[in-house]
DNA sequence: CTCGTGACGGGGG
DNA sequence: TCCCCCGCCACGA
């Protein structure tokens, strides 16, 4: 099989591999980094068959700052329990502050905006 | 090959 | 802030 190819998956499964602990990345965020042929919706389908894999999966999040496992598998809300137990504090809504716990991977500080913030509530 | 289905996201009301 | 709608794209039937 093709070496470049690494497989559609491989590919996330690289960066949400570095994310380190107590920090979160969202499905957006990886899918504009990997680019070409991804998107939030993919990333998310691809996380959800990363169950079986050798991944922090619970560290992607929506870019609510909330946990998107809906209703299916797992326990309910395992996937926040966890988080909160690697120190990330989510509201009573089920929410966490993303300025505070977004990562971004070193490989792609190009992907940083500006003031190294959030560019939230810049317009 | 076509169709339906999502661990999503952003814009608009 | 919440809700709805539409676009996005891989994958299985």
């Amino acid at each position: 099989m093709k070496t470049d190819e690494k497989i559609y998956r491989e590919r996330v499964y690289e960066i949400v591999r570095q994310i380190p602990v107590g920090r979160v990345m969202t499905y957006g965020q990886i899918a504009e980094i990997l680019g070409e042929g991804y998107t939030a919706r993919t990333i998310g389908y691809v996380m959800h068959a990363a169950n079986t894999e050798i991944v922090p999966w619970q560290r992607v999040i929506n870019s609510q700052g909330g946990c998107s496992t809906g209703k299916i598998l797992l326990p309910y809300n395992i996937q926040q329990k966890i988080l909160e137990e690697e120190g990330i504090e989510f509201n009573e809504k089920g929410r966490c502050k993303l300025d505070e716990y977004r990562w971004y991977p070193e490989d792609f500080e190009s992907k940083i905006p500006e003031d190294n913030k959030q560019p939230s509530l810049f317009e």
